[in-house]
RNA sequence: GGCAUCAUAGCUCAGUCGGUAGAGCAGAGGACUGAAAAUCCUUGUGUCGCUGGUUCAAUUCCCGCUGGUGCCA
């Protein structure tokens, strides 16, 4: 069985994730685009050694802060797991849409040009010219700039839908938005007291300069302090906004790309959310 | 106490030479196949502080009131 613990960043998928294990006896696989770099604790708010309660993690501290690890790594090594454990059960947990969907939906990615033209010297009207020019079906936006040039760079593109690939149970976890976003406040004022400063200082101290530093919340923000284009509350209150909307993101996803079921979690009494999912997993599952 | 100045969207503020208003941020919705905590798109009606006056018409001009700010006492 494949459980998949999904919802924005901060509603308790941890803890549950924890929890169900224990039920369950499984195993927990990290679907965390951040959570996959070593040394990316504090703000990525990744579970504590102590707090594993002796279940065994995979795909947490996968990475180097220095390298790029991708949604194409990403579906292997899950993939590489599934099969591994295909006899015993295996939760998913994060909040990273696009990792999940790629390792348990027909995701399949093709081939890239490696000679990486990035297209600096073409404006946006042009980029998007090329584009529809190579395929006039394409519908990305022409200030997707990003997004178009790895269009080019593609031998071709899959354009059939995908589809579940290994069949999993989809719990999301959500809650009142206002409740979220205290939720998500909070949070980022106790990275702070739990030493994110600090944390990500050494990064900046090591001249790291990489896409897992210049891409994760928290470690951006700091960054620009650092540097000394903002201040300190300017930085907290920076990683809260972004925080916030990165959570609003996960919310359009979670509700458009994958076919969930949601749980109100009950803050005051976890208890009761735990045995809700239970019931609905035990019921799924025959 | 006197003089000046401000009072407009949740916040910061534009603006209307008199015809009931618009930006940024916040907020909301959406897209998504190798940077995804990324990248990108869409979305702004609110007693224009309160009362009265002038006017066909006032958020806009005038009197007063209330509150804030500054300067002078």
């Amino acid at each position: 069985m494949i459980v998949a613990i999904v919802g924005p960043t901060g509603v308790g998928k941890t803890k549950l994730s924890i929890e169900l294990a224990k039920k369950y006896n499984a195993i927990i696989i990290n679907a965390d685009a951040m959570q996959v770099y070593i040394g990316m604790d504090i703000g990525t708010a990744k579970i504590k050694e102590e707090e594993k309660e002796g279940i065994p993690h995979y795909l947490f501290d996968k990475s180097d802060v220095r390298d790029n690890y991708t949604v194409y790594d990403y579906q292997q090594d899950a993939r590489e797991l599934i099969e591994k454990f295909k006899d015993r059960n295996i939760i998913f947990v994060g909040g990273t849409g696009l990792y999940l969907k790629a390792a348990l939906y027909s995701y399949e990615f093709r081939k890239e040009d490696t000679t990486k033209n990035n297209y600096e010297d073409l404006t946006n009207d042009e980029i998007y010219a090329l584009a529809l020019k190579k395929d006039p079906n394409m519908n990305i936006h022409k200030n997707n700039r990003k997004r178009l040039v790895r269009f080019l760079n593609k031998e071709t593109e899959n354009t059939k839908k995908a589809e579940p690939l290994y069949p999993a149970i989809y719990i999301g976890l959500t809650c009142d938005r206002n409740v979220l976003y205290d939720r998500i406040n909070n949070r980022v004022d106790e990275m702070f007291k739990e030493g994110l400063v600090e944390e990500v200082k050494s990064f900046y101290d090591q001249n790291i300069n990489s896409k897992a530093i210049k891409t994760a919340i928290g470690y951006k923000e700091l960054y620009q302090y650092f540097e000394g284009s903002i201040s300190l509350e300017e930085a907290k209150d920076l990683i809260k906004k972004n925080s916030r909307h990165y959570a609003k993101r996960q919310y359009t996803w979670f509700n458009n790309q994958m076919d969930i079921t949601w749980f109100n979690v009950d803050f005051k009494n976890f208890n009761n959310t735990i045995k809700e999912v239970e019931k609905y997993i035990n019921e799924r599952r025959k």
